[in-house]
DNA sequence: CTCGTGACTCCCG
DNA sequence: TCGGGAGCCACGA
């Protein structure tokens, strides 16, 4: 079992309305310090794999992408997956953070 | 096998 | 408080 598919297993595990960090996906994984890793993973199966990529964000519960990159995508995916976004673009992760050891 | 890369994160200035 | 730099890990060429 490689970090990719334990962090693909998680990605995939998140819930509709629910979101996850990188850094969180990475230590699910396996590798605390491995965000970059999550993110290689949605770059090369989010497609593949159809993979919710739209549900991790960064650590502040942000989108990472910016305008016109997919930020607007991402964002109208998870709005309507009923996530809702302050006043300064971003997640509340308190709500939103989706915590697979603490769901089961 | 070594080098480069990346939708990150943390620490120091 | 904000900005810049280095660290990190796994995978593709």
């Amino acid at each position: 079992m490689t970090f990719t598919e334990k962090a693909l297993a998680v990605i995939q595990s998140i819930p509709e309305g629910k979101v996850m960090t990188y850094g969180s996906v990475a230590a699910a994984a396996g590798s605390p310090r491995g965000a970059r890793q999550v993110v290689r993973v949605l770059h090369s199966l989010s497609d593949k794999e159809g993979l919710p990529w739209h549900r991790v964000v960064n650590r502040e519960g942000r989108i990472s992408l910016e305008r016109g990159r997919g930020y607007e995508l991402q964002k109208a995916l998870l709005e309507d997956e009923g996530v809702v976004f302050g006043l300064t673009e971003r997640i509340d992760l308190d709500t939103y953070l989706w915590q697979p050891s603490t769901s089961a």
